[in-house]
DNA sequence: GGTTGACTTTGACGTTACGTCAACTTCTAA
DNA sequence: TTAGAAGTTGACGTAACGTCAAAGTCAACC
């Protein structure tokens, strides 16, 4: 039995096109080819053009299908493989879809073009290649899963927190009361409590680093800065502040409380 | 506050080539452009930008960004849209993890490359387009349903007993026995029998066509005439005498008892 | 002031798996 | 014979940038 180019196609329900591609690239090649030029096609590379069309379907790439087909590598391993990155792949489009579904919800309640929104306050979810070249993947994993465990309301609430924060930083400033002042320290133990939310430990390094980014990363200073010029800087010094004196002092504290 | 290109491009976590290629779409152009042709970027050209990368990591395509920030399009529109393609595209994925499960358990289970398994039998999926070409969407929808709601077990059985069915049918063509005859209009309706598990009611019109696909379709007579040449005609010509001469007479006969 | 290294520009090709012309030849049925 | 269907090769288009390449610019150091 034999069949034209597109009587192939048809059978196997793909197009013409695509088998001259398949020859092309050497995955499927005419069984014969008339002295016209025709392509003619036989069982076998009907066989295995069912195959390609399965592995296909599969989502291997073509050239994955060849070395498959040619048993250049074993089958399992390539299946294996992909099916890793299947299932990354449906649990990133969830996550897509959670994303859009929150975006439409909010947008439709009137809260405005909600965009603005989710780049407020401290979206974990940015910056993973940066907090992960920080401080590492695993601190990172925990405080994305911990941000994903969040209630809708919970991280509103949680984003507001900071967003108070900022405020209070801002008009600390604005009023001119210094970094090492007791009520700027105040303010900056809130920060470090509510960062505090996100990892668990918050060590005097994470913190530093962090006042530095704030003032490194105009994402964030556009945060600060939005309650006035100089906030994020005022913030980056006030946290200095509390990281090298105040909680070394809290610990002294402590440590007298607990022996008197 | 300016920024140059790879100020802006780290502070967002892209690429400057990304920033340019945006800029050459229209979608992100500088605020400023040096007379050395240098671009710049300001407060406003951040926010469009973050805009533009989360709406990008919602998987929208640039061009519907460009749409929705240039309010030419209510973005709920293009989010509803967006939001059925990644639901239509988890599905599919889903079904694609399956597939390939079942794949990797049946080739490690060591029965062979499945792969011309899959091809045996009748494999509803494979078929969409010309099946609902003929007999419509519906039809096709509620065997694909059925089909997807059997067990493995279940698949296999049904798909052995039509391999059993073609057999006999080659038995019966290679001793030469004739269609019309009771033994060859028994065997076809045991094929009549299981294709009305896969729909329900069988119209003479849809058994006739199934015929005439037999043969006129090399997936289906490779599948026939592995059992002698000739079988997939035999089979055909089979199915068209019991269409029109023996249901009639059955139904005359269920008739004649209901009435007598 | 020259050199070095980091940064910038435009331009253009590469990627994936074909779709879609275009220009031309060949087969088939009336 | 002639129209129409089917075949061929060749080449560009697609989406969203990655990745050179060649060349100009800028800041800092010796």
């Amino acid at each position: 039995m034999e069949w034209s180019i597109q009587d192939l196609a048809r059978s196997a329900g793909t197009t013409s096109r695509t088998l001259r591609h398949y020859g092309q690239v050497g995955l499927l090649a005419p069984s014969r080819i008339g002295r016209n030029g025709y392509r003619y096609y036989d069982q076998e590379s009907l066989v295995r053009l069912q195959r390609i069309l399965l592995l296909r379907e599969l989502g291997l790439a073509l050239a994955d299908i060849g070395q498959v087909l040619d048993g250049e590598r074993e089958p399992t391993a390539a299946l294996r493989t992909h099916l890793r990155l299947l299932l990354r792949e449906r649990e990133r489009i969830g996550r897509q879809i959670e994303s859009v579904r929150t975006t439409l919800r909010k947008t439709e309640g009137g809260e405005q073009l909600m965009v603005e929104e989710v780049f407020d306050g401290f979206d974990h979810t940015q910056y993973e290649q940066e907090v992960t070249q920080r401080w590492g993947r695993e601190a990172y994993q925990r405080a994305d899963q911990w941000w994903r465990s969040l209630s809708d309301a919970d991280k509103k609430a949680f984003q507001q927190r900071q967003l108070d924060i900022a405020a209070d930083f801002g008009r600390a400033h604005d009023v001119g009361i210094p970094v090492e002042s007791d009520e700027v320290q105040a303010i900056t133990q809130r920060l470090y409590d509510w960062l505090s939310l996100t990892t668990g430990t918050v060590t005097k390094e994470y913190f530093v680093n962090l006042g530095e980014m704030y003032v490194a990363d105009p994402r964030f200073t556009a945060n600060y800065d939005v309650h006035g010029d100089g906030t994020a800087v005022f913030t980056r010094d006030a946290m200095k502040v509390y990281a090298e004196f105040v909680r070394d002092a809290m610990k002294v504290y402590a440590e007298r409380k607990l022996s008197g």
